[in-house]
DNA sequence: TCCATTTCTTATTCTAGGTTAATGCTTTTG
DNA sequence: CAAAAGCATTAACCTAGAATAAGAAATGGA
């Protein structure tokens, strides 16, 4: 990944935060959302549906961005939850950083990128989720985050791929299976 | 919408061209896949999987910008076909537009504004895909898209709601009768 | 205008994944 | 260190939506 401090201007701009798992960082429902970049530990974003259950949007581990672009964008009350699932440090992120006026071309053009990015990103999972079975989901999440099975429980991932943990078990047992 | 001509640069930069309904823009496997911007007419973007099954990931009607961001930013063969549904009015963007060095920050900035709106709006998108039911989900189109129903058959929607084509019919033939 | 093709609907059967519940395993906490 | 809470797994049953099939309605090209 390119010098995120060029992007960020982390620096002169955001203040590092320390966090203990399970903190929780933004709740759904405030009006003052703004990103967080995880300099070390791992968070996660997820909604709360109406019987309870935990939506998990994504994950964030070290030098990632997470935060309720929707909210951010739109000005309106978040939608996300975002807390920590180890201890965490992290700079929170001014959220107009970016219609600041002292941010060179260069910088809007990283920042260009990075957006870009995250749009693939969320293009291939929105056709995954459209188009492929749960066992194909689990097997490609394995391939893009080859880390993070070892850091987050099943019923994590589960929640993010939109299954039950149960299923994800059941999977799991006949991938091991047919080895 | 702000002028798409400030972002675009489209009087310079950009060539109108005019296509058919059923006319292929982008084929899958193509190496030079560029956005498109719709200045009259409708357009959708969409995989073919294995089984010759078609999943639509997008629909851009006018003014609205669509392509293979994921095969344009990491410049790998495109993933998505896009295709007429309508006659329609094309500008061709500059798949490098962004990186050149004649773009004032406005535009620039401008540009941040529209990733992150699509991000948004995706970001939405994988939260229903993950936890709302197939009607659930029709009717959030509805309320997004109110012009596409009577511009796209029932089968398109269904495609890009990640349903069959005879479950949309089951649903809307319900909501019909519960009122 | 008429025939052919595509689209929509309804009905039937099938299946991936959900729900519920019970059982051992880990963590956490007091 | 023990009790309690949370976690993963298995199993039995249930349901939303898939697959298949077939008829009715709409659309489009000659």
């Amino acid at each position: 990944m390119e010098n995120i401090n060029d992007i960020l201007n982390l620096d002169s701009k955001a203040k590092v935060k320390l966090y203990k798992k399970r903190d929780i960082l933004q709740r759904e429902g405030v009006n003052n959302s703004h990103p967080f970049f995880v300099k070390k530990g791992l968070l996660r974003s997820y909604t709360v549906d109406d019987k309870g259950k935990e939506h998990i949007f994504m994950f964030a581990p070290e030098d990632w961005v997470i935060g309720d672009i929707d909210s951010q964008e739109y000005n309106q009350p978040s939608t996300l939850f975002i807390d920590c699932l180890e201890d965490s440090e992290v700079y929170v992120i001014d959220r107009n950083l970016f219609l600041q006026s002292d941010l060179s071309k260069d910088q809007l053009k990283k920042k260009i990128n990075l957006l870009t990015r995250r749009l693939a990103v969320l293009q291939r999972r929105v056709l995954m989720l459209m188009s492929a079975s749960a066992q194909t989901r689990y097997e490609s999440f394995l391939d893009t985050y080859p880390k993070l099975p070892n850091r987050v429980p099943q019923r994590m991932i589960a929640s993010y791929l939109g299954i039950t943990p149960e299923a994800l078990s059941k999977i799991r047992s006949e991938i091991a299976r047919s080895k």
